[in-house]
DNA sequence: ACTTAATAGTTAGACACCTAACAATAAGGT
DNA sequence: ACCTTATTGTTAGGTGTCTAACTATTAAGT
């Protein structure tokens, strides 16, 4: 099997085994790795993002955000505020709760990243991460 | 963001939008990425592996399986045979059909990739490759 | 021979996405 | 002012996973 087989079944694979650890790591929590992602991309925002926004800050289609705010905002952690001067728009605030939790989750991740990542070589790891970046570039104009 | 979050961020990210185009360029052959990863790795393994040996290929638990398995017998491509010697046991055997959409594929996904990697310093693809089957050993291990 | 532990596969419920189609609203063009 | 196009968010149906619990069967231990 040459490199190019190997990188797109190790993509998959590794970015699922991935997740599901993190995910594990974060039951307790009451969160997953995609749902963290979505309130740390929204705190990150001022003003308070769209939802198109927030689904392209994460590279989801539109629809997908929908439930996945659905599901924050039963779980208290962001509100869809309508904007005030565009009746299609709403945004998604993040609550206090859910400012609470993306701090307490950034910790959990930042301990997990470093238990697995800190065993790879830092040079190695710059030059993955650019590539993957770069790979992400080129779907996206394919 | 250092490396570290950028890095987690891209693997997730790139997987999905990897997967998601490859899935789009299937779709006419009535495929996914997913489901033509389970028939290469039946298709592959002499005798024909059990439902829990193709899970363990695949790195997904049994019970995914299970799903998987009654879609690509739905569409014909593989046919669950139980074991002679073993009432538990179900080997997952592919038909003539999955065979043939089975090179199909292969072909469109060499083509996929040899449009999307060849950008990529092959240099720099060899190490990410690396990088992320060490970091799947090392999830495995956590 | 019998009991206990392990294995294989299944079912149920949930999450995280996708595509396609739709309604409401805003922007752009004439 | 009116019509057409584009945008925003939603709904529906589907795929691909996960965890938890279960049943049937085999293996191991006594």
């Amino acid at each position: 099997m040459n490199y190019d087989e190997r990188f797109s079944k190790a993509l998959h694979m590794t970015a699922r085994q991935w997740r599901a650890a993190l995910d594990r790591r974060l039951r307790d929590l009451g969160m997953s790795e995609a749902a963290w992602m979505t309130i740390a991309a929204a705190a990150k925002s001022t003003p308070a993002p769209s939802q198109s926004e927030l689904a392209q800050m994460l590279a989801v289609e539109p629809a997908s955000m929908v439930a996945m705010i659905d599901r924050l905002t039963r779980l208290g952690f962001v509100e869809r505020v309508p904007s005030p001067s565009d009746r299609r728009v709403k945004h998604v605030a993040v609550t206090a709760a859910g400012q609470a939790v993306y701090e307490r989750i950034h910790q959990e991740a930042t301990v997990f990243r470093a238990e697995t990542l800190s065993r790879i070589d830092p040079q190695k790891l710059t030059i993955a991460t650019e590539v993957i970046e770069q790979l992400q570039l080129i779907i996206a104009d394919a």
